[in-house]
DNA sequence: CTGAAAGCGCTTACAG
DNA sequence: CTGAAAGCGCTTACAG
């Protein structure tokens, strides 16, 4: 079984026919005979030829690759975990027909190992396009890829962060409305927001986005900043449900400090959804398996990967690929939300 | 800035000297003097010249990379998820000082598709190494690379399963027989096991050692299988609380079920640990963030992904790789075990 | 120590 | 329609 790896010389051998006469009816192009080329189909099936990937990639100079760096935090696994895993599973659905791969690097390094990852590829050649996540403001794989408008490389980011470069950029601007709109129809004027890190950039875009959807309502919102975590999410609510004019409902950056959230209220004796409503904004499982279970702001990840992958495999086709913005926000309404219930 | 890509003909040329002379001095390999090397290495460097991926594959047949199939379910995103996610993180950190980057595929059409894939790898030379996760019995990916000794292929899988090929196995059987003995140390004599779908070989692996420690230690234990879903866990655990003579402690296979377990003791008025103890085999955040927290087995799955990295990287360099162990399990005590309560 | 040459496996103008 | 040739960018014996 195991035969040494089989060539094009082989198959032109074993057909009776010219090298190039082999590549031509391989690859479907003109310059063969029906007849030839049936043969020599036949025969490379039989003899389990397939192209070799370093030659052809060094001959046509396309890898069929496209590399993704991953930025991973000791500390965290868990936040980003599932929506890259997600993400790359969908990216991944959209390279496979074209018989794409990814090519994966993962960095504790931050956006500067990231950026010297990227580097290399451009300079060996190792990708066709690259794919970039996790961006922040003023980080360098910004300015890289501005130097290298040739090269293709599509971010996954904000708006206002990439632009210029190619960008399937997010929807938290709509979410951020979309909630605080809900929350109005239920009567609720006073509310309040643990936010993620003020780092963060689609955290400052969220903060825009309610400040900004909340006064054209005549609504009030005070927002906290916090970690991803679930102490923090219990800190803050501590804060909020103790301090000043306690608020009707809270929005949380994420499904764990929204559960945290619904912990530290159920230790004050306030109850969800009666006297408190919390929407979180990643949806999760977790959601689903809370008491009560949480409203939350759904996104389908993989179809954000899907998209991207259709951006990247475009721009490798020579298409010139700009903003796009990505599927938008579903709110699902479950039992952590209700009518304000103003005392 | 956007320079054309830069090859070694380039240098050679700014350095006044031939191709191999450049080629030599970059691999640092004897045949050109020191001060040739060092005029080269400076030119090449101030050029930004890196070796050309493909150019370099061809010609040492080497692809530095190792071939990932993931199996993604498109109904559990989630199971999976984390552990991939991880093992993935310690694998890329176990190539990255030799500069092997990861290819990866994802495929929901299970095992034969994943097959398939790597059957594509093999012919056309595209990645150095294999990395299998996730095999079942009667696993088409076992008779492939049965059949094809050459190349270098490890997985991660059960002792049992892969016997005779390259392996990073398990210790699902020392985890079993640990939990067994810290509930037989807390006084527990009759347990019960919310474990896994039988289609799962580990699920067998557990049942078996869990089966024979208890056998030891004079314990009685009884096993239900199920999905690793809330509700699975829910359902199983009221079972047992049901019917029957109730038992002191159950072990769930994931902490999914873990918890779902506990919520239905709750339901049921039964306090864990007083009445209950509970053990879940995962260990995750939310062992930690239940009430109260579950003592769980915990593995580090990294360390799991590293150690598959060097093993990979021994069997790249030549050397015969055969079956070992992986990174012991971690019995971490928390809330939800106490002694047993013997009514 | 150094250069010219052949080869890795494929593609693609270029003559027959 | 078909074959011989050159080239993709690198490595590596092989003569000077």
């Amino acid at each position: 079984m195991p035969k040494a790896a089989i060539t094009i010389s082989d198959v032109a051998k074993a057909s009776g026919v010219s090298k190039s006469a082999v590549s031509y009816a391989l690859n479907g192009k003109p310059g063969v005979s029906d007849e030839t080329r049936a043969k020599v189909l036949a025969v490379a099936r039989d003899m389990g030829w397939k192209p070799n990937s370093a030659a052809k990639s060094l001959s046509d100079a396309r890898t069929r690759s496209v590399g993704v760096v991953l930025l991973v935090d000791d500390a965290d696994s868990f936040g980003a975990g599932m929506f890259t895993m997600d993400c790359l599973a969908g990216l991944s659905k959209a390279l496979d027909p074209r018989e794409y791969s990814i090519v994966l690097r993962m960095t504790a390094g931050g956006a500067a190992a990231a950026c010297h990852i990227h580097e290399d590829w451009i300079a060996s050649g190792k990708v066709d396009a690259h794919l970039i996540l996790g961006v922040e403001l003023g980080d360098p794989r910004l300015t890289l890829f501005r130097n290298h408008p040739e090269t293709k490389a599509l971010f996954i980011s904000q708006r206002a962060v990439t632009s210029g470069l190619p960008t399937l950029y997010s929807a938290d601007d709509e979410g951020a409305r979309m909630v605080v709109r809900h929350l109005h129809e239920l009567g609720h004027r006073d509310i309040a927001r643990i936010a993620g890190p003020e780092e963060y950039v689609h955290t400052l875009a969220r903060d825009n986005a309610t400040a900004d959807e909340c006064a054209k309502l005549g609504m009030h919102c005070t927002t906290l900043h916090g970690r991803y975590m679930a102490e923090d999410g219990e800190r803050l609510c501590g804060s909020i449900l103790e301090f000043g004019q306690r608020p009707t409902a809270i929005i949380c950056d994420t499904d764990v400090t929204a559960i945290a959230a619904m912990r530290a209220a159920a230790a004050r004796g306030i109850s969800v959804p009666d006297d408190l409503s919390i929407v979180a904004w990643d949806d999760s499982p977790s959601c689903l398996s809370a008491t009560p279970t949480v409203t939350a702001l759904h996104r389908d990840v993989k179809a954000i990967g899907r998209t991207a992958g259709d951006m990247l495999l475009r721009m490798i086709d020579g298409e010139t690929v700009g903003a796009e913005p990505e599927p938008p926000y579903r709110l699902i309404e479950r039992d952590s939300t209700g009518p304000a219930n103003v005392a």
